[in-house]
DNA sequence: ATAATAAAAGATAACTTTGTCCTTAATACA
DNA sequence: TGTATTAAGGACAAAGTTATCTTTTATTAT
């Protein structure tokens, strides 16, 4: 569904908002190796993430590291896909069709219509820290 | 969600359902005309699609081409992904998780399931022929 | 047989994604 | 101030996907 790097985002931070607080940061390779992905190209999701510290916060130096705020944690995890730019790969015509729509429909456009709701509607009502609980509370994990 | 690859061939077997038959075949050149899709490449999709004649039927020489047989047109659409080896994406942990199981989940595992089950449940469901019938009728299209 | 037609097959190119490595910048602490 | 630490950033490499082009093979019709 979603590329190796918008997968690793999701992993990423959902952990880090379950491991880290302001105090206690997470090193790259914390998370990295707490989510079982590859180090030096994680870095560069982070990179990502952490832009503006709009939805994962990171600092340098020594105790440095990355950390959601309390805030980040409470938005749904539709913006870890629109950080990544992968948001719009829910709409998308399942055959491709770049103008498939009501008017002019793909062949499966009306049934696939609800199955992407639906998909929609899991990313938009689910927030980080939920995701997050299910981890704490042993029910789930993002190690690979 | 799936590659071009597949998109491609989603909507070239179903554009040959609709438009073919045994004695009316259709040319690469007409398949990916009317599939808006890049001639030569194309040309490699419909290798695999025909590969044994198993989906895709194919003669060479004059009046040769692309058709599909009425059995084959009855085969549901999943066939398609299976041909082009992207049945399993259906399968695939959202989060990417190699071992994402109902014993060990991710934390979308349960939600996500019912949605994995509608979108297999549509592959599963829908013949070639069916969604073949949709475009005969006016009422879609696989035209980019 | 020969010529024309159309797909099959192979080689290769362009682009994207995934991944690594090395240097730079920021921060903390002694 | 200097040194250790940690992320940021840039350059690059490997692999996969998408796409093109050329040659070969099968088939039909003359």
């Amino acid at each position: 569904m979603f590329s190796k790097a918008t997968e690793y985002a999701l992993r990423a931070t959902i952990y880090i908002a379950q491991k880290s607080s302001i105090e206690n940061k997470l090193s790259l390779d914390d998370v990295a190796t707490g989510i079982g992905s590859p180090r030096a190209f994680t870095a560069k999701i982070m990179q990502i993430l952490s832009k503006d510290n709009k939805l994962v916060s990171s600092t340098r130096g020594p105790n440095g590291g990355f950390y959601i705020s309390d805030k980040a944690k409470e938005q749904p995890i539709i913006a870890i896909l629109k950080c990544m730019n992968e948001r719009d790969i829910i709409d998308k015509c399942v055959l491709g069709l770049k103008k498939c729509s009501e008017k002019e429909p793909c062949p499966l456009h009306f049934q696939y219509k609800t199955i992407k709701a639906d998909l929609l509607g899991l990313f938009e009502l689910k927030s980080i820290q939920q995701l997050a609980n299910e981890i704490e509370d042993g029910n789930a994990t993002v190690s690979n």
